[in-house]
DNA sequence: AGACTTTTAAATGTCTGACAAATGAAAATT
DNA sequence: AATTTTCATTTGTCAGACATTTAAAAGTCT
């Protein structure tokens, strides 16, 4: 492994670039050694400081995992499904959180990849995700239930129905977007009138689950991101005459 | 900013997470300054590598920037949809190699995920993602085209297609998941036939765009997906039948 | 006064050397 | 044979030093 010496970053960024790309690459496996920091420091020519600050930068990204004691070190690490997705998280919250994006193409974006997994959805559902959705709904039309709590049960509500497409691929990316959203979401103050409406739309979906009826839950889908739309832009209208009074 | 000593992790990640959720929860803004490595290093009372280890951390995930010099520092990042999308590859390319997704699943999630944008898509599209995707069949239909070149060009048609969708979000989560399953789409060998059936379908799929038919869109990437997995069933076939003898 | 140059202070980047703590293998002991 | 002890290796942390970069501040010239 060598470092290119007239790219300009900094020394730490460079040689975590050249571990990243020799794990993406295959020329380090799952589970190998790497070098200790002390050799890593003499073959690539730096001190340890540095050497251990590219480490880090690579642990930051879960490629790596460190042990301490001997026959310790830093080893290549299997990214998991759980890890990738709890990165995926922060880094959408913080992208919608600080990039302005418009209630309008979150929500789209978000309902549309949801309605992407309903056919599989349809097609693998078993009883213990219909259970889980008719449990929300259930918790969802108790009455005085806080913001939050409603909130809660929203995100496992769709949680549910994204992990019955059995695709732990399409889990990950779904469950993201659904996730990143709820900071969004959170601005919204549900009324009794527009969670009752909410609540039919989630029944309707949940009952074509249940029936195996792709298209009808994508249509419900279609309703449900209408009307969370059209909260989204009530809320925005009530605090632009807020603020001009 | 205080850390909590109970837990039992390396004081750098103890400190990177109590930076990152001041991030989060909006108690640093974006471009605010951090204050300097020595101070951080006195209010946690740590050493300054410590410190720096763990900048190195936040930097590594795009929550800050640093900067030399008098006047400058760590600074709070406006993560930009670029950033978090050569991140999100990265990330997914990483899941997908190490974990043993099968190309089934792979390829149902992507083109679920772009047949969810395919309505915005019908709405959106402009002269420009017209021209692109013309452009990229033509290529595409060249003769003695590398293997690469093929997957290239394909990486370019479908990026064009989620990008006629306008939606930022929609764009950062799919482009992702389809440059993320080049490598495994790299596992095919394109015959000509099959490219030829290939051009017909994406021929298809521009038509249909231009015609504002999202329905149709669907169809054909449906199509696209199932002929798709069937040369990927083919490779596998072959494979094992090989390994056999 | 205004434009240009030089100085300077502050900050990150890097290096060196040291010690603490963990950890598994090997050696010693019972 | 089982248990305990020793020990070498490796990461984690610290302290202090110097190099480099950078923009503001001070100085200089027209």
């Amino acid at each position: 492994m060598k470092i290119n010496p007239n790219d300009a970053a900094d020394l730490s960024a460079q040689i975590a670039e050249a571990i990243r790309d020799a794990i993406i690459n295959g020329q380090l496996i799952v589970d190998e050694r790497l070098p200790s920091e002390a050799e890593l420091a003499e073959q690539f020519d730096v001190s340890r400081s540095t050497v251990r600050e590219a480490l880090k930068r690579l642990a930051a990204q879960s490629l790596i995992r460190t042990q301490r004691g001997a026959f310790g070190g830093a080893f290549v690490n299997r990214i998991s499904f759980e890890e990738a997705h709890g990165q995926q998280i922060t880094t959408s919250t913080l992208l919608l959180s600080m990039n302005a994006v418009s209630f309008d193409v979150a929500c789209d974006a978000r309902f549309a990849m949801e309605r992407a997994c309903a056919p599989f959805a349809a097609e693998h559902r078993n009883a213990d995700h219909l259970a889980t959705m008719r449990a929300e709904i259930h918790r969802q039309s108790q009455p005085g239930l806080s913001d939050e709590s409603w909130c809660a049960s929203d995100v496992a509500f769709h949680r549910a129905l994204v992990d019955a497409a059995d695709n732990p691929v399409l889990s990950y990316q779904l469950a993201g977007a659904v996730e990143a959203m709820q900071p969004l979401m959170n601005m919204i103050t549900f009324t009794a009138r527009s969670r009752e409406r909410i609540i039919e739309l989630h029944t309707d979906i949940t009952d074509a689950l249940e029936a195996h009826d792709s298209a009808s839950i994508e249509k419900s889908l279609i309703d449900l991101s209408t009307y969370t739309k059209t909260l989204g832009d009530d809320v925005i209208a009530a605090k632009q005459k807020a603020s001009q009074t």
